[in-house]
DNA sequence: GAGTGGTCTAGACCACCAG
DNA sequence: TGGTGGTCTAGACCACTCG
């Protein structure tokens, strides 16, 4: 008595309305626009909370929504494109549109695994924080750790710590004429401080860009920058950013 | 009368037992041993399974844990670094170990995204289809898209589809010599069919490598890679890889 | 068939934001 | 103060792998 089978691919909830919904926001609404709130549109596809919220979750990881606590559900804008390959490093936080602001700097021992990287011991570096903006939202939180001895002109007046000397480390970092760089990028989760930077939760989704600065022969200096995952599209290459993200989603979604 | 307020800073129970989980697989647990299954987990910290995944989750994101269904949940290794930058791109797929597999070819209109970097209108584009190795793990696929007026020598001789017909656009390609390259990476989640020949369930999170390939002034193919996002740590630069991921990550979490 | 992770439910309470 | 998303629970069943 074989059972019909009856063909049932059996896939997902979550996967089904989440294919439902990102079909909905390309058709039925506009960038900014406020969707129901979780409970009634749970309702509305008669499945719980929780699943639901599976595919909210899943269309946020892929930048087409974005969630606030005590606000509601919008529908987002396309990814902005943040060039990270250019070769003329924004050292001094200048007044450029696509500037890194400097934020504190202070004098700790290095984790590890950067420590390997720089080929310093144990001893203390200058490690600077810094956040970017574009367009007036915070992208990226940046800790740069440089070693005393990259930075050996650095002036004992500057201040000990704070804006004024992570200007005047990133100043004589600058000085240096840093030869090239070789870089990494990998997912990972955001740490409570730099999420609260880029204000998110903690554990957010983030694109984690380690670079290795080269002067004179070594390793001059190490950053690890953490770019939120749901609004931006790194860029790197010679020409100019590509400027398509969000159609190309939709296409890759829809085959 | 003011409320003592306590200074419980409220962090979720599933950030705290992600970070206890954490430093217990730094301490206790070799790469590739196999934890105590979800329920016995869950009851050994005292909350509810969907709590203790939620942990799981983070902690796979972040490349730390693999988790099989029917099988269990494992240490993962380091993630791998995969150079994504060489100029030298394996247009071929050669024998070297870090080579892509072409695996099929079609002719179809291309997705309006692409389409329009291309800069050709809805004309069938050739499609290859390739896998990339590492290890003898495929941790990415890719749908390379050719116009056809790119590789107008294309003989008619080779099959229509397949590998043979992806081989010889590939060859075709390769004899353009190509100038340049544009590459943008963001987060995204699988399709169904990457996700099955990257072995990962629909939805598993993935970098989203986007390259334009330049040739005699004109967009000669555009490339769509996707990268296991839990096991790669992509590369880019003039040097080799950097070395360092697992540590690096054990450090930034415990600050 | 036994055991694993994956999905789903129907609740509850909390933290946050705005009017 | 009311409404939102964020967290958490205690169950249930399913799909998959393996011996």
């Amino acid at each position: 008595m074989g059972t019909t089978q009856l063909e049932s691919v059996q896939e997902p909830k979550y996967w089904h309305l989440k294919t439902v919904l990102s079909e909905a926001l390309d058709s039925d609404f506009a960038v900014g626009e406020i969707l129901p709130n979780e409970r009634d549109l749970a309702a509305r596809f008669g499945v719980a909370r929780a699943t639901l919220r599976q595919a909210l979750e899943q269309l946020e990881l892929e930048g087409r929504l974005q969630r606030r606590r005590g606000v509601g559900t919008t529908v987002a804008p396309p990814r902005v494109g943040v060039a990270v390959s250019t070769a003329q490093h924004e050292w001094t936080g200048g007044v450029t549109g696509e500037a890194w602001q400097p934020v504190d700097c202070a004098s700790e021992a290095a984790p590890s695994a950067v420590a390997a990287m720089l080929g310093t011991g144990t001893e203390p570096v200058h490690v600077v924080r810094r956040i970017r903006d574009t367009h007036g939202q915070a992208v990226a939180a940046e800790l740069l750790y440089v070693p005393a001895s990259s930075v050996p002109d650095l002036s004992a007046i500057d201040a000990p710590s704070g804006t004024v000397r992570a200007r005047a480390v990133l100043r004589e970092l600058h000085r240096l004429g840093l030869e090239g760089q070789d870089r990494s990028v990998e997912l990972g989760s955001a740490r409570a401080d730099d999420a609260k930077e880029l204000d998110r939760l903690p554990g957010a989704p983030v694109l984690v860009v380690t670079t290795r600065y080269f002067a004179a022969g070594g390793t001059a200096a190490v950053s690890i920058a953490t770019y939120r995952a749901d609004t931006c599209r790194l860029t790197f290459g010679d020409s100019g950013a590509l400027e398509i993200s969000h159609d190309e989603q939709q296409e890759r979604q829809a085959s």
